[in-house]
DNA sequence: CCCCAGCACTAATACGTATTAGCACCTTGA
DNA sequence: TCAAGGTGCTAATACGTATTAGTGCTGGGG
């Protein structure tokens, strides 16, 4: 039953004129060919007529542009656990790749028969698209450079420093504002503090330690760095007055230390915001929905031609909160 | 710097043989063409050599099919108020179309500057897809009427009644999970009911309300209706012992009854989940998630041929929770 | 010695659009 | 009248792969 959908050609047969003629009115002439525009309307009558609609991936074949972008995630692109987190950033995404005028296209990691996987062909397939925004916590190296070489136009979200800084990116500034914290907890007359990070080498992670470690230094204070546990009366008896913890998507290291925290007189701080929401707890929000609109914005300039800094740091607001005493 | 990536036509000179061969050899000769072992490994060989990867591009521009899947929401795709209603469904939509090896198209709905509209242009371009997914609470009829005779596979998400039936849906069964709330509440002896419901004529609405008028019209048992207002005492007064009230993404009808019932002995039923979460409130949950894949799976038989049922209702589970007394 | 049946492969073309060189025609000025 | 320049359009080709009809070759049977 499917009729075949119109394509230039049938155009052309029904205008009276040659299909190269249809490319170039409809392609709004970018080519400075002469055309009258007698011709023209009649062309563009005729592909009204039809319901004409290009096709993109000929059109990429033929251009190189199909003014759609990519969007690959290393986790499903609509999380079930996670949802707080991604959302706002996909939500960024989309505000602004509609505003620039691009479709997005969510690649799915699906080879075929179910099993996503992250492989270089995988990853190729990102090529559809004019450019590609990259997600997640990690990067599939080997898989990425290739790309970057064949001159691929993507966007990490999220800071990457693989690659000798190679890779395009918009983040956020944890290192300042995690420093900011602890600046905080300083200027109330914190002079020893822990810093409970999770288990994870991502530059989320690290650049948090890095904030908080350099803070703590600069201030000549205390500052000891463990892992994922709460033994929080050792700490009263070091002498801890403040706790500061790293908050993932997992919230594992939060929700330990939160529940061991709670009800003792010990300062606590979020290096971001705690899961439950609020604005109770002292930390800083993440600019996500930010770096969704600035990525893409990056990304079109990268295909585009003239792209500004390739590596974006977006500034976290600081949230005051009411979990850090001053202890002067 | 970019070198161009290799493609067949390197591999066969490499090889030694023709494009054509490359194409069948790499291809896992699907076409039932004979190949000789010793040709087969050459040309196997000179791939890996290369790295040669294909173009997936020219792959879909081949073959007819782009296995893209386009998703048109009449609002944003990742709206920022009614999260909680809209993300079950794209879970699992992304999670089938993952499954069946889709990639998926978000329409922004952009035509160019920020505005979002649904003119004709924006929903004919959904074309650019193998078949298209749509989603909201109304229909704009003469631009869906056309892609549908176009024979252009298409899905709606929710149950549509335009066209006479010509768009083929999966919906959730409103109707026979309102039913079942009013089943119960005359179960526990309740003889008077008020139903509150909002402004909308969506088919999920009038679904919704049909369900519960019938039920209580087949047990004999009074049941007014009302908009989205709230005169307990009123009612009270009229001898009624329960209400029930119908639930969309504005939760406007819902919070204005909740916060009336409140604190008063009458009983209280949703149809639907509270927007607050947890289990304690009467009503039912909608499937939404099977809802997204179902959708997928109906839409990519569509574009396979065999489809099966074009008009799929998904039952909801019922949530018995708390807040209905037994009255007898 | 010829014919036919496989065998191993390839030429040709399709897919739908973009791009560019250039053709045919017209106008203008000398 | 002719060259120069302008106008309006098209032929040809590229993009990289998939598909199909067919081509040349070999060997075996008659």
């Amino acid at each position: 039953m499917t009729r075949r959908a119109p394509r230039q050609a049938d155009i052309a047969a029904l205008a009276g004129v040659s299909q190269a003629t249809v490319s170039v009115v409809l392609g709004g002439n970018q080519g400075g060919v002469r055309m009258s525009e007698d011709t023209r309307l009649r062309v563009l009558a005729a592909a009204e007529k039809l319901g004409y609609v290009p096709d993109p991936v000929a059109t990429r074949l033929a251009s190189r542009r199909n003014h759609m972008l990519g969007l690959y995630t290393f986790k499903a692109t609509f999380p079930t656990d996670v949802a707080d987190s991604y959302y706002p950033i996909l939500v960024g995404v989309e505000e602004q790749a509609a505003a620039l005028g691009q479709d997005l296209i969510l690649f799915t990691g699906a080879d075929g028969r179910g099993e996503r996987t992250h492989d270089e062909a995988a990853i190729r397939r990102t090529k559809i698209a004019d450019g590609c925004l990259f997600f997640g916590r990690h990067v599939p190296v080997a898989s990425i450079e290739k790309l970057v070489e064949t001159g691929f136009p993507l966007v990490y979200i999220g800071r990457r420093d693989e690659l000798e800084g190679r890779i395009p990116f918009v983040g956020a500034d944890y290192v300042s504002a995690s420093a900011a914290v602890v600046d905080r907890l300083v200027s109330l007359g914190h002079r020893n503090v822990r810093y409970v990070r999770e288990n994870d080498d991502a530059p989320s992670s690290t650049d948090r330690e890095r904030g908080v470690v350099e803070a703590a230094a600069r201030a000549g204070v205390e500052c000891r760095v463990v892992r994922d546990e709460a033994p929080v009366d050792e700490w009263r008896r070091d002498g801890v007055t403040a706790v500061v913890v790293e908050e993932t998507d997992t919230h594992a290291a939060y929700r330990a230390v939160r529940a061991a925290v709670d009800g003792t007189d010990l300062s606590f701080a979020v290096l971001g915001r705690p899961p439950e929401g609020g604005t109770d707890v002292t930390g800083f929000e993440v600019p996500r929905r930010e770096m969704g609109r600035r990525a893409v914005e990056l990304l079109v300039e990268l295909i585009t031609g003239d792209p500004g800094d390739l590596h974006q740091l977006l500034p976290c607001t600081p949230v005051p909160g009411t979990t850090v005493k001053d202890v002067r």
